[in-house]
DNA sequence: CTGTATCCGTACCGATACTG
DNA sequence: CAGTATCGGTACGGATACAG
């Protein structure tokens, strides 16, 4: 991952530059990895998907969102929407009307993404059961406590 | 999300039952995104990714995994390592021998995760340059403070 | 309607020391 | 070799109040 303590991972409260460049060898396994923590580390928060997934069907307002993102937050919002429009992934317009009125939607980028978390999502699906299985019995055998 | 304040993320640290499944309606939009926030909140931990591509090649020691995985602590090896097993996605295996001996193996529930999460280690090749840029491009635009 | 600002709990993770 | 125990920092995210 981070060979420094430099570390790298999505500061959500505070945007941060974060180009930290793979300069140590890695094996090529690792290499994969760390990739992946890449897309993890911009995507991976907890309402980041939501948002995606939510903008992935057209323009959608913030209200929209607020709604339709059971449990979230305005502040959270508010940040996961700053977030992944920095990234490229959202892209935000302002149409100057009073009341305001901001639209969110999805670039490119993103909807590919979405395809790829539908992958993921099926993966969940069939394996739901069999994981829920296991916790049980691994809890069961050695202690839940 | 989790409609209820009962948050059904990892708990990394201490192990907690977790089956929060989903009761109120979803949009289906927002229910694909509450299964991919399932697979994350078991995978998405700083170190799982490492701990399952590098179980993914075969049985692996502990130590391995320890000088495979740069950066990792040996207490964050020990509890990734736990919660994989919990979930069935990774085997231990104990030889009584002296000194002791202990295999990592993946599942392959496991093996078939990483499939997909080559389709994401792709998808953050392919687009990092134009994240990294538009990146660059936000904080020009908007203060980098 | 679309945000910001502030306070604060807690999960995650690192460092370190100890053990069968 | 393969762990466990304990302490503490800090990023993440929730609640709430305020604002253009």
């Amino acid at each position: 991952m981070s060979q420094r303590n430099t570390d790298v991972s999505v500061q959500l409260d505070m945007p941060v530059d974060c180009d930290g460049e793979a300069v140590a060898p890695f094996t090529p396994g690792q290499a994969k990895a760390c990739t992946v923590r890449e897309v993890l580390d911009r995507v991976g928060g907890k309402w980041s998907i939501g948002v995606l997934v939510a903008a992935s069907h057209g323009p959608v307002r913030f209200t929209e969102l607020e709604r339709q993102i059971e449990g979230i937050s305005r502040r959270m919002l508010t940040l996961t929407l700053r977030n992944l429009e920095r990234d490229g992934l959202l892209v935000r317009r302002v149409h100057p009307t009073v009341p305001p009125k901001v639209e969110y939607t999805a670039t490119p980028i993103a909807l590919e993404l979405y395809e790829y978390l539908v992958g993921l999502t099926n993966w969940a699906e069939r394996h739901r059961g069999a994981i829920s299985a296991a916790r049980i019995a691994y809890d069961r055998e050695h202690g839940p406590v």
